[in-house]
DNA sequence: ACTTAGATTTCGCCG
DNA sequence: CGGCGAAGTCTAAGT
């Protein structure tokens, strides 16, 4: 990984364009291939950047001109940096990096909710995860105490899009003879009022879950009595 | 800006749990309070982060270990790097950042088709654009032959949300005596097969176009004859 | 402070 | 490889 800090300008041109007129940067340039120029504010984003795969050619000693390209799919992505002045250069041997474990949350959710639907607070039995509708696959599909079948959308947050897209799957599954009679619930960790408010006159049945809670449930805690 | 070269070991904590292994790293303190963990590859995307706003403290002398605390409207995110060897440890002074001028897709397709709304397929004439709702502006609101309103939603790329949005555009519309009568036209550079499922049976029109040859059609390529 | 819409979104899964 | 949904989405803008 080479590390430059430096006066410079930048331009982009690929599926939009920009121009940074000259300032100091860091610019960093990734043994994949990535590039990317940050600044001292704008957050976790940079400010320009390629992604791999990338030909990158340094011009010039001293340096005055790199020039990243991208063989990309469809329209050529290309950016170029004019170097006024360098402030400092650096290149490190960094390790490899081995995948690190993410804990992600709607999966999760799912995961509990498929092993146990009646946390959803009624008797339900799972059909299938991931049910297809020809607009996408709802999250699962249960069927009720009368055997009415019960669609259940699943977020971290449930959002106006969440009973939005729940609304655009019942569409199609009522469309559908087979289930024809089906209702809908939003299940999420926090449900936004809004949501509510939106799903209620829909008939669309909101339910908070606390996935601590439900893995505790189903996995009653073993710290409560240690021997 | 401070950046740090250092074997290190991660562990973040809030809307998820993960933890880097101890590797080299290089490790990014902006002036805004973000910090970013990057690797030699993986792109664009930090290993790890935080956004602003955040409290970062360095602790020990020589670096032991560097916590960053960010107090979110909800639940505590908390990032903790334990140093085990610093490589490198530079403090740059990098400059300020006016904005920077982006040439956007949809702005320029806006521009296109409010000069040549024909372009769409059909007689119609330009009424304004970003035509104000209440619940945002419509793109571009134009009247076909027979003076019918037509509400066009322009993207880059058409999605199932791009017709959820001009939904609800034309839901307010018709809502108005003014616009009752008024239908909808989703124009994008590609559109996905399932928007047009979900846009057919609510009578939106889908159009797909070529900013290029939009331009093209407009401005004849002048070097076809060069002087 | 909260909400909404856009992004060169990026990323990953599945067909 | 394309399509689609999720993301610790992030970020900027408007209310």
């Amino acid at each position: 990984m080479r590390l430059l800090v430096a006066r410079c300008e930048v331009r982009y041109s690929g599926r939009l364009s920009a121009v940074l007129p000259e300032a100091k940067r860091l610019l960093i340039f990734k043994g994949d291939g990535s590039v990317l120029v940050h600044a001292d504010s704008g957050g976790y984003k940079p400010l320009n950047w390629m992604t791999p795969p990338t030909a990158v050619d340094f011009e010039g000693d001293p340096l005055e001109r790199i020039v990243v390209r991208k063989r990309a799919g469809t329209g050529e992505d290309h950016l170029e940096i004019v170097i006024a002045e360098v402030a400092n250069d650096v290149t490190v041997e960094l390790d490899y990096e081995s995948g690190l474990e993410k804990d992600g949350m709607e999966r999760h959710l799912q995961e509990e909710l498929a092993a146990r639907p009646e946390a959803l607070g009624e008797r339900l039995r799972l059909v299938r995860r991931e049910w297809p509708t020809d607009i996408g696959p709802v999250d699962l599909m249960c069927r009720d105490e009368v055997d009415g079948w019960v669609a259940v959308e699943i977020k971290r947050v449930g959002t106006i899009e969440a009973v939005e897209q729940l609304t655009r799957y019942l569409e199609r599954l009522r469309a559908d003879s087979a289930t024809a009679e089906c209702r809908g619930i939003l299940a999420a960790e926090r449900i936004r009022p809004q949501a509510v408010t939106l799903a209620t006159p829909r008939s669309i049945r909101c339910v908070e879950l606390d996935l601590a809670r439900l893995r505790g449930e189903r996995e009653p805690d073993l710290t409560l009595f240690p021997a």
